[in-house]
DNA sequence: GTCTATACGACGATAGAC
DNA sequence: GTCTATCGTCGTATAGAC
């Protein structure tokens, strides 16, 4: 596999995730082939191998890149209402949603190309959300009983198992369940300017 | 397609089903053809494939068929106690879990095998948790300002994100979060003789 | 390093014989 | 109801051109 040591390479490399992430987007985790991504990008199937180990591990890297363009790095604190509208903003790429829940299930496996990477990045978010949880428990906003850390794991669950519902349920809305939780059962203010959106939908 | 109308064939079809819950049980979504499951049965594939109209098919009367078995059908109302058990129990099996996720990503598609089958699941577990939370309300044992269809979207969220949690975070248990919402969240009792199950481990 | 050509084995699926 | 034979597509591996 190509190290990505070399101008040419590192470009030609990142062309390759932005076409399959087009494609991906479009077509989901089961409808594309790396021949289609291949042929998107002007090269032969080999060709894309040559920077990828495998068609997954090309996957988990589509799915990594996704995570770095909205919140380019970093370890900032999370505001609850800025969860709400990151995972509302999934609305209208509804494969990429389909890619992700797949590859995390695919993911099972400890040996698959992005296990580690999701380990991490569930652990990161758990993290980052626990120490926003601690904030809002000194600010005396939510319950002072409450584990943090639980917290933070029925948060990231509330809104990954929206994803679910939302693929198969038109009536469900990406956001909806976070919502609820967050505005309607634990009791934060929602932000200004929005309206009520903890149902969903009719 | 066989119709199911002979009582061989119908004998026939539920002894692959049998066998293909174990073997995708065993395997999980990806790891299982076609090939094993027909050689499992003492099949040819296009034998097993009498049956059933194809892979994705067979997964999801699986699914179907593994619904059915803990609680023999009917609109039962639900305790809460109940789901967060039901949910344990998948603990033993990932390979189950795996499958699930997979076929409602994959069921995404309105014209999968499953589409129209998962809808019904949701919408139906929706319904009943509804009257759970509604019953609840009435014995005042949750805030009456909760929107029942929301709380109830919410619960089979929590539960189903922490299935992906749960294969990728060797730390995560697959009841954690629902137990958290449900129990410190809520403030629903826990039922006797249950030790503290809301963090996740250590 | 970058990339093409080619080949391989496994897969899901179909057609038709028995 | 079940088989064999066959098809097209897939992911992947390798050899080698530039």
């Amino acid at each position: 596999m190509a190290t990505g040591r070399y101008p040419k390479g590192v470009l030609k490399r990142e062309q390759i995730l932005d076409t399959a992430l087009e494609v991906f987007a479009d077509e989901g985790y089961r409808g594309t082939s790396l021949r289609t991504v291949a042929a998107r990008c002007g090269l032969s199937v080999a060709g894309v191998l040559h920077y990828f180990d495998s068609r997954e591990d090309l996957l988990a890297q589509v799915i990594a890149r996704r995570d770095t363009i909205p919140r380019p790095a970093g370890t900032s604190r999370v505001e609850p209402h800025a969860l709400v509208d990151g995972i509302r903003a999934n609305t209208d790429q509804p494969g990429l949603v389909e890619l992700f829940v797949s590859l995390v299930a695919a993911a099972r496996d400890h040996d698959h190309p992005a296990h580690e990477q999701l380990a991490r990045r569930y652990t990161s978010m758990r993290l980052r959300i626990q120490g926003a949880m601690r904030d809002l428990q000194e600010a005396g906003q939510i319950p002072a009983h409450l584990d943090p850390d639980a917290l933070a794991r029925l948060i990231i669950a509330a809104a990954d198992g929206a994803q679910l519902q939302w693929m198969v349920d038109d009536e469900a809305t990406l956001d909806g369940p976070l919502a609820t939780l967050v505005y309607d059962v634990l009791g934060l203010s929602r932000p200004s300017g929005e309206v009520d959106r903890g149902n969903a939908s009719i």
